[in-house]
RNA sequence: GGGUAGAUGCCCGAGUGGCUAAAGGGGGCAGACUGUAAAUCUGCUGGCUAACGCCUACGCUGGUUCGAAUCCAGCUCUGCCCA
């Protein structure tokens, strides 16, 4: 049993719990840092410990397209190829059928693409992308499915649904033919659960992943530019036909607040590049919610970027780093990436002691109270 | 001293009679960003006004013209060349 859920939370659905990966467990809830290219942008791996990431996010399409999953695999695969020691979730380019829509198309057999590198027309088929994960030697590999558009049509998301469930049998067939290993060092595999905004057409899509069987389940089809409150229901929607033994993974969230709410909603796992991108745009996240560093107030402000700011970021002042952003400095967008990880990380370190000591509904509800009010220091 | 080129909004710079409060950059001020084609993208950036609009502006002064950043004269300053 890779996970096992140590403990949950009695008014909402929130648990604690640990997941054993081969190279490290996890404790959930969790907040994965986005590593696209093989690199959580603009910061060195000991940063990344120091910060204390347990797992970090790469991406099948960019990977495949460059440098190749076979030169890669012949790096030693993923951990071989970098320096990061810790587990490794990789997504299945299934977003990016998403992300480039106007340079594919979807059939069958799977999706055609212009890469978007040289404009190349490439394939990929739900067992290339297994194949290119278990070549990227990923922890956690995610099934390659369709992430359908918002807004979108029932009869298009019951069809796109049916897609992505015949996709993650192929998925399976082709791990239970080819993956190499087994035991402890065994790949996991997470299915998607898709289905729109439409409740009927999630409980079908995690039903069938769940007949299917897989490791764990993520939720897909979310933050595609869908108003919260749908995103929320996305969840809700999802969840309840979700095995209690199993991680719960809402792809691509979100916001400080609304990981609270959906680690109440019951989900184990986030990732994001919202952190590190608008870090590098100049946001940093505060207890008193976003702060545009580059913003004239705060000019002469001697501060740190926040009180909670881990030591590494803690010593510059805010009017330093609105200089470093003014100046072009690449050192501005290494701070603030780490504060903003940092604070993601400890937001959700937070809720797991919150869940362990039994209060995390006051956890989660003075966390977005202070976040959402419109008093700045 | 002579010749020559030039002087445009915070800066650089386009514009040679009306469509010009004046292209485009930069800078400045804001905003967006949710399984990363993103160190990116968007908006605003002379003054007053809620707005219609009014005023002020292309070195200075005067002139030509219905109308001038654009044409003419003089002046001031700057670069370059010659003495």
């Amino acid at each position: 049993m890779s996970f096992s859920v140590l403990s949950t939370d009695p008014a909402t659905s929130a648990r604690r719990g640990l997941l054993a990966l081969p190279h490290g467990t996890v404790e959930t809830p969790i907040f994965m840092p986005v590593g696209t290219q093989a690199s959580v942008k603009t910061l060195h791996p000991a940063e990344l410990d120091l910060l204390g990431a347990q797992i970090i996010l790469g991406n099948t399409y960019h990977l495949w397209l460059r440098p190749g999953h076979e030169l890669i695999r012949d790096m030693g695969g993923l951990h071989g190829f970098t320096t990061w020691r810790k587990p490794f979730l990789t997504d299945s380019g299934g977003f990016q059928v998403w992300s480039l829509a106007k340079l594919r198309k979807i059939t069958e057999e799977g999706v055609r693409f212009a890469n978007h590198l040289d404009g190349s027309r490439m394939m990929l088929t739900p067992e290339l992308s297994m194949e290119i994960q278990a070549c990227l030697g990923s922890d956690i590999a995610m099934l390659f499915d369709e992430c359908p558009p918002y807004p979108c049509d029932e009869a298009y998301a019951a069809k796109s649904l049916a897609l992505t469930t015949r996709w993650a049998k192929r998925c399976k067939d082709w791990v239970v033919k080819n993956e190499p290993r087994s035991g402890d060092g065994r790949q996991l595999h997470f299915g998607i659960v898709q289905g729109s905004v439409y409740a009927d057409l999630r409980e079908q899509s995690a039903r069938e992943l769940v007949d299917l069987g897989f490791d764990g389940y993520a939720i897909g089809g979310v933050s595609v530019g869908e108003p919260e409150h749908e995103m929320f229901r996305a969840i809700e929607n999802a969840v309840p036909f979700l095995p209690q033994d199993k991680p719960r993974y809402a792809m691509g969230l979100g916001t400080p607040p609304q990981i609270l709410e959906m680690i109440a909603r019951g989900v184990d796992m986030f990732d994001c590049v919202m952190p590190t991108r608008v870090a590098r745009h100049g946001v940093a996240f505060t207890l008193d919610g976003p702060v545009q560093i580059k913003n004239l107030i705060h000019a002469k402000d001697p501060r740190p970027i926040c009180e909670t700011a881990h030591p590494h970021v803690s010593g510059f002042s805010r009017a330093y780093l609105r200089h470093l952003f003014r100046a072009g400095e690449i050192l501005a967008l290494r701070l603030l990436s780490f504060h903003n990880l940092h604070f993601y990380l400890r937001l959700v370190a937070g809720a797991r002691e919150a869940i362990a000591s039994g209060n995390f509904p006051e956890y989660k509800d003075s966390f977005i109270r202070r976040y959402t009010s419109s008093d700045k220091p």
